[in-house]
DNA sequence: GTCTAACGTGTCAGTCACTGACGACTTTGA
DNA sequence: TCAAAGTCGTCAGTGACTGACACGTTAGAC
């Protein structure tokens, strides 16, 4: 039992990183996350600001960092589809994990809000496109590699599988502005699967 | 003739802006928009860095600020579309307006490498993503207006004009991909054609 | 033509996100 | 038990940006 947990020190990290993302959430949705000084953050949880850098690269990553943990569970989902499914039917079953992770039961509290927080901060809209679209670029490597597999590649410069890729997370994002306006009423997977009802790949 | 022209002091005006983004992009371009600093390009064209930010309100604006009004134009395409026809090919209508932007015969050399500095720097993609998302959200309520005014709206939290308005800007950016894998060989008009032809709304 | 109000500019000081370096303290593991 | 490694606070520094002020220029009324 060389591995048997993640270690003392691993734990304590995850757990100080847990505390300053818990305490900085609540400040960002009380005031803002402009509003909102790293200095602040670093005084709720008892620490200095250089420490809160130590545990997040950018104020931003306080907010979008988990994210990361989201987008290689969908990856991997992709890499577990069955090679021959369309790709369009592969798309919609990455996106279910992503729609399982924000149906977490351990804060469904601070789903919606930190969900609005990003849509309405500019600086936080713009991070989340931004590992969105880097998330896409990984999807389309895959789709690219499993056609290749599949004996029958894309062309270099076809911009098939990023177009369908980008219409497959555009309909995340309606979803979730849909989703929104609802004001969370009905289910976020119902609102994906209207999204994506409406457009779909040419035969 | 009260308003025969901008005016001198608008012209001026104009004339320096154009100077800096022309001054401050040959440097991003060559050692990189990170490792290029306000000073840097206050140096360059003779004035102070905190006259550059009277023109620019912020280091990335200086490469996506003509965007705006490209963005503009666009959404003034779009209004004049005939209020009856298929959402999409309107979508490809008002990319056309984009893509006949960025074939400007002024500086034509300037488009490509400006392309791959925006693709290939973190920020500034985060930055376009944006300004691309708030171009949606626009064109979103056009359409919503327009549906409405033909008689048959999309219901509040109907996500497919938002979904198809997605879709459509997904395939920009699958065209502008494309468009840089080819080096630029093919056409960008053609690279939409291609992207846009692989999806398309359901019937 | 003159005068005044508006405008453009440089300078300075300040905020905030973020980074590197250092020294003190604590934990880990041989 | 001791040395290597990790954590932390402090300090100093960079770079994007902002507000305030004083100075010179220019536009436009008269």
């Amino acid at each position: 039992m060389s591995e048997k947990q993640p270690g003392l020190r691993e734990r304590t990290r995850r757990a100080v990183t847990a505390e300053i993302a818990a305490s900085a959430q609540r400040l960002f949705v009380e005031r803002g996350f402009e509003a909102t000084t790293i200095d602040d953050i670093a005084g709720a949880v008892g620490m200095s600001q250089r420490s809160v850098f130590r545990y997040f690269a950018t104020k931003e990553d306080i907010v979008l960092g988990k994210f990361d943990l989201v987008m290689e569970d969908m990856l991997t989902a992709l890499r577990q589809r069955p090679p021959g499914e369309e790709v369009w039917t592969s798309l919609r079953h990455v996106l279910d994990v992503l729609i399982s992770a924000s149906e977490a039961p351990d804060k469904q509290a601070l789903v919606e809000p930190i969900h609005r927080l990003v849509f309405e901060t500019p600086t936080l809209l713009a991070g989340y496109l931004q590992k969105l679209q880097y998330m896409q670029d990984a999807v389309v490597v895959l789709l690219q590699d499993r056609a290749e597999a599949a004996g029958r590649p894309y062309d270099t410069a076809d911009p098939a599988p990023r177009a369908l890729t980008a219409a497959a997370f555009g309909c995340l994002l309606a979803a979730q502005h849909s989703w929104l306006a609802s004001d969370a009423k009905s289910t976020f997977a119902d609102a994906v699967d209207r999204a994506m009802a409406t457009i779909g790949p040419r035969a």
